[in-house]
DNA sequence: GGGGTTTATTAATAGCTTTAATAAACCGCT
DNA sequence: AGCGGTTTATTAAAGCTATTAATAAACCCC
């Protein structure tokens, strides 16, 4: 009983102008008729109408002319093209505040939210710890809502401007990206329907994905992977995921794909919870070998006792990565059986998926002069045929990004609804 | 210096219109005008029109009315829907006469072609043993010219009938389709420019690929795995290679997606060389067994000795199975080792890539019921959670009737042209 | 042979885009 | 300031396509 099917095949032409038009102008310059013209083929005449209408939207601003409003800070590589005489063309940008997209990053020991224009900049931004590390999935999911609306406030802006949400939670999420399928990482979590989390106070649309799938994709969007379609983030903080991401879209499988339990039946190490991240790692590792040392654990011979003031317990992976950088020995050994199981599981994975470039996610922020080098040994010494390789640029935003972007795809898919 | 960018928009709608009653067409059936109405979505006088110029240009004929041809043998679904009264529609039809596809398996042991119309039915289809193991790739590909020659004297049909070929490798293929860049399984592939390998006698489109990745889209096509999104062919006869198919797409990375190396750095077994599949494990390690053995091994005592007449060398994996089935404890134990391994390369192809189904392909034919029931066994002891279990319904035919459903689709691809 | 019914065909209409032609707007130069 | 020269904007005319509405066919059953 649909409601008279609704063939209409006229406007489909304009619909596929006017994605192509403004799929020109996502990247956030400013582009006149000529450009245009050459990015999506189309005649002079079609732009200018497509534009129009996409103006009266409000999607598309038309700029004054060749002012070069080059606001300070911003370099919005606008070429103002050395006029050779005749008429000024009329120039095209995306209207980046009709809108906004929120970003939440349901992080292992924090959370991050923020609000985004259409650009993908950042308007407001918060950050807040776990009150404590067990706090239920429903009461998070109720302080990102507490979050939002702060944020919401700040940016002066109400919910109704907000097109569209990303979430990233670090677990595999479903098919249908909204529920969540292992129960291992946040208590609870698996119980809850994401899809109606920021319900009651917004009623956005909201992509929920796994933190690793949206790490990889904020890598290809603004990080160390931008241009390169068969790319995999490993994201090797407190757990070991990996966001895959191959022929230029992200791999889920049934849903769970990227989950490193295999690492389990490869070597017998690990927990049969979830396999640990090099933060959980260093740690760990570090913790074993001052109790277990044959060195008398004193301040003076030791950077990593001194560090942490000789109780085991609070060593952390930035008191290794430090202490191994000041040359400690121990921390040094620690790094190295750290970086190698973790090399070792990147090399399962490479050698599976042949990417272009591997990308390192998630570890100590600021430790890759330390540990990449490891792992690049390491990885050669595994893997003959190896990717690239590179540091996350995103580090501790990639996730957050990555729901931005989420967001942003989504709400640009829909624009013309 | 481009020829005056034809941008030419209004004739796209009916490239579109076009492509869609051509999709639904595909399938095979015979479809009436209304059926392609809400197959298409396209008004009445619409598909008319379209297929009027599809029957012009001789990819579509319009079938009698319901005279159900039914040629035995061949249950081709057509509903002649109890008439109700009212003029007869009109009849549709693919035209699958209208061209051919070539399809190549360059296998390890043996040379399969085949000829094929534009319903994918196999029309005429020659296997080769390899004269000997050591036949250089250029040889090779020359004895797949010859073939085909013969096929298509035989077919009666002239080359310029043949819209594409398509070219199964047991080895992994460049991004662009045509170049082979492993050499570990053929002697002088790597050196060879697939792309014009029928050069001199057939100018087709070619298109080249791994066998495993063909072998995926055929289980997906006619086996196994129909209509399944998220599967995963191990192809596991003479080497170990997986066809990685999820969200309905071929997965090949860089290029060499698929391979199954990563099992020597997960247990130091296999040689440097290729990881072997099934059929050379089974054999070599019955082998193995019966020279390092501590019991007699006399025919009486031993079915493997007696079938392979007491000579470890000539022992083969159809031996092994054979043995199996009729109670053999020394080669159960063999089954039992090498499905283990092989057990567990697919642990973790699987927990990494979370498939809904796992097809085991390319094993000893008509062995599924020896060795599934162990390879689930290990599966299910290794992989908590693992996907569903198929064994390969195409068998032998898998990567030939792979690399005729690429050639199909680039077949219809440019159909339209 | 005449209702009733379903489909084919034709005619009229509307939307989109393209090319061609016309009008604007700016530069540099005299 | 005025005038070619140049580039872009805008308007007008023409061509395709697809849809809806209306008309004609073709079949069933009685």
């Amino acid at each position: 009983m649909s409601p008279k099917r609704t063939a209409a095949t006229a406007p489909v032409l304009r619909r596929i102008t006017a994605e192509a038009v403004l799929q020109a102008l996502v990247s956030g310059d400013e582009l006149t008729a000529g450009d245009l013209m050459s990015a999506t083929g189309l005649s002079r005449p079609t732009v200018h109408s497509v534009c129009d209408e996409l103006i009266g939207r409000g999607w598309v601003t038309e700029t004054g002319a060749a002012h070069a409003p080059a606001s300070v800070g911003e370099r919005t590589a606008i070429q103002v093209a050395a006029s050779t005489g005749g008429r000024p063309s009329r120039r095209y940008a995306l209207n980046a505040g009709a809108g906004l997209v929120a970003g939440i990053d349901l992080g292992a020991t924090k959370i991050s939210c923020c609000l985004a224009d259409l650009r993908g900049r950042i308007v407001v931004e918060a950050t807040e710890p776990w009150r404590d590390e067990h706090v239920g999935a429903p009461e998070r999911v109720m302080i990102a809502r507490r979050i939002m609306k702060e944020l919401l406030a700040e940016a002066g802006g109400d919910p109704g401007r907000v097109l569209a949400a990303g979430m990233a939670v670090p677990a595999p999420v479903t098919d249908d990206g909204h529920a969540v399928a292992l129960e291992s990482y946040l208590p609870g979590m698996a119980a809850l329907d994401l899809r109606t989390a920021l319900r009651p106070d917004f009623d956005w649309p909201l992509l929920v994905d796994n933190d690793a799938n949206l790490a990889v994709m904020a890598e290809r969007w603004r990080g160390a992977a931008r241009g390169v379609d068969n790319v995999i983030v490993l994201l090797a903080g407190w757990r070991l995921g990996a966001g895959i991401c191959l022929g230029g879209r992200l791999i889920r499988g049934a849903g769970a794909a990227g989950e490193m339990r295999f690492l389990e039946l490869v070597e017998g190490v690990g927990n049969t919870d979830a396999v640990g991240g090099m933060c959980r790692e260093l740690g760990a590792v570090a913790a074993a070998e001052i109790i277990a040392g044959d060195r008398p654990a004193t301040p003076e011979d030791s950077v990593l006792v001194e560090l942490c003031a000789g109780d085991p317990e609070t060593v952390t992976a930035e008191m290794v990565v430090e202490a191994a950088r000041r040359g400690d020995q121990a921390a040094v050994d620690v790094v190295d059986v750290v970086m190698e199981r973790t090399a070792r599981a990147a090399a399962v994975v490479s050698t599976l998926l042949d990417p272009e470039l591997l990308v390192l996610a998630g570890g100590p922020a600021d430790a890759g002069d330390v540990l990449l080098p490891v792992f690049d040994h390491h990885l050669g010494r595994l893997n003959s045929v190896r990717p690239r390789l590179a540091a996350s640029m995103l580090g501790d935003h990639a996730a957050l990004m990555g729901s931005v972007r989420a967001a942003l795809d989504h709400a640009f898919e829909h624009l013309l609804d």
